[in-house]
DNA sequence: ATAGGCGATGTAAACCTTTACATATGGAAG
DNA sequence: CTTCCATATGTAAAGGTTTACATCGCCTAT
């Protein structure tokens, strides 16, 4: 595991420990300040009941030995944690960041830690990480995923896991609220850009089958096409999420006679995949042909011509993702089944009108 | 905070609470089986320690009731976590995401947990995430950020902190072990393989001033020219580290009557912005220039011309600095004050001999 | 003067484990 | 038959909080 290229230097060190005098505990504070150390607690969480002058002295006494409440004697005895576990099929997706931005922030407001659960897809790393869960490590979890995490004893499949909300893909189980970009809506409307730029021959390249998410983009794209003036009709072509995806998509459509004159792509990757590919070959984007892709990533706008595609808004899908869990942990709250954000067409240069 | 474009579909839930009947606790288990509670515990943690026929029924109880250790007691009692805490500026830096696969990787495999803090440079959310610190609530902390955090009881600097292991960003402070690439190697590398191009003007386009790591690959880019069979005159500009600086720094170039053959960027999105602007004066990459990057993300391989650029293994580095916090962590370990990993030169596209 | 009430504080239980120490059982050695 | 040892198990303390309940003054209203 360590490479062998490593070059090491300096001395080898002892890694530092926490200093050898243990961190103050309640007991220290309260005998400082003179008082029970249920007065201590008092003090901290619900000062009003506490009175003015012996507030004072716990205060100081808190100063003085820098006291932070340990945390996990907190948790075990509050039967909570404070902690929220957010699972991944890929720490690497270039959506994954934003998503995590927003869901660190609005955690983070409301005092609660974030714990990275990175699944690669596998169900063995999937069962590790529910370790947490089962152990009431965390209190709750966001899924990105797609789909529940798979329980080792299957007792109830769900009564074992903390409430959950799902976040960019939803999850199939009638009590687990999804939040995401409204996938149908956005594809639509750029579906209906691409027509109004008078195109006619629009392709869809998808991300394979059995992506519920493409499903969703497809469905927008159809319906886009069916409120066109005249009718044109429906063009699927299979992509795989990747940029590699849509250069061998491209390819094997040079193989027809017939070209459409448009592509949108069911992510950014898979359009810069199909735009590499129409300049491989000679084409020039966006006068040869248009393409337009989903999601903003962060390289859209760095590639030639930049990208024309639906921004999502993952910060903000993050924090009402995050939002809505700890709402839900923390009281009665009711939270929608569904939140569907609204997606912005950005447009760029890597579409333009149809040229007669 | 909630956008006023959602939609919401579906009838509000009351997200799912944990069923009913609390988990079972070792008593339960206890119980079922006919022994103490010591002897449940130690047919988990030490096996050995208790009876064949005993074991068996411990851990036939152990099935009928679903029991999972109650982490938080656990935690308690063992004055531990299991949770290494990730303290990073920005989420979004290209290279976050390959170091944290590293570092989960590496934690999840020893049973750690990865807790998230995103700073975005700011102070105050540098103290927010200090809670957890102080609180005893992870055991370890590996920097991204290249400083110490900042400790808001001053008694004694790093004495409240765990420990703690730099990556990416070295942090100055003799108890703190750093790893990460060898930016001065692979910079020289990188400098030498333009020079062997037949380049004599090459320019480093910097990350603005006083950033170390940019320091780092000026210094290796220095050393490259230094050993050139004739005499090369640095030269610097200054970008910023973004693409958006990278076109900047070149547009402030056009301005001299006298030109580089070559740059060698900070970074990837700095050789990004390059060559943008470089393209958008008219120029060809790499007929006319030549640049090169630094660190190899994801998109590199996806700009036209693809960029030649020196690898950094981020993976790996998040995987050593992961494994040396927990070797730390777990015993009287001594880890290397300083560990430097080769980075590769990815030779794509970007690159071209200097035309006579 | 006394009962009642209220505000401030203390006592102790509970949260769930792990583990040092004590105890019990059985067999081997004397 | 006793003594000793090893093995297996139980008892109870400890880890650091929070909080229900009890207590104690003190003030007010009767």
């Amino acid at each position: 595991m360590r490479n062998p290229a490593q070059q090491i230097t300096g001395p080898r060190i002892k890694i530092l420990n926490r200093s050898a005098d243990r961190p103050a505990t309640i007991e220290d504070v309260a005998k400082l300040a003179g008082v029970s150390i249920a007065t201590v607690s008092r003090a901290i969480r619900t000062p009003r009941k506490v009175a003015e002058s012996t507030r004072k002295k716990v205060t100081a006494a808190i100063a003085r030995t820098g006291y932070t409440a340990n945390a996990m004697a907190q948790n075990l005895r509050m039967q909570r944690s404070r902690m929220v576990m957010v699972l991944t099929q890929s720490i690497a997706d270039p959506n994954f960041p934003g998503i995590l931005i927003g869901l660190e922030k609005a955690a983070n407001e409301l005092g609660y830690g974030v714990l990275i659960g990175n699944t690669e897809g596998t169900v063995s790393f999937e069962e590790n990480h529910m370790r947490f869960l089962s152990s009431g490590m965390v209190d709750g979890l966001i899924l990105l995923t797609g789909h529940l995490p798979v329980v080792g004893h299957p007792k109830n499949p769900i009564s074992t896991l903390p409430p959950i909300i799902a976040a960019t893909c939803p999850v199939s189980h009638k009590d687990v609220s999804y939040v995401g970009v409204d996938d149908v809506g956005s594809s639509k409307m750029a579906t209906e850009y691409l027509i109004s730029l008078g195109h006619r021959k629009i392709a869809y390249v998808s991300s394979g089958s059995s992506n519920p998410i493409s499903d969703l983009r497809q469905e927008g794209y159809v319906k886009g096409l069916a409120e066109a003036a005249e009718p044109i009709t429906e063009w699927r072509i299979e992509g795989d999420g990747s940029s590699e995806g849509g250069r061998a998509a491209i390819e094997r459509l040079f193989i027809k006679d017939t070209l459409p004159t448009a592509f949108f792509c069911y992510n950014d990757d898979t359009a810069i995949g199909v735009i590499s590919a129409l300049q491989i070959r000679g084409y020039r984007v966006p006068e040869d042909f248009s393409v337009i892709g989903f999601d903003d990533i962060p390289f859209s706008n760095n590639i030639t011509p930049a990208l024309t595609t639906v921004r999502q808004p993952r910060k903000q899908i993050g924090e009402i993702a995050m939002g809505y869990l700890l709402d839900g942990l923390s009281g009665e709250a009711t939270i929608p089944n569904q939140t569907l954000l609204h997606g912005d067409l950005v447009v760029r240069e890597s579409c333009g009108p149809k040229l007669t």
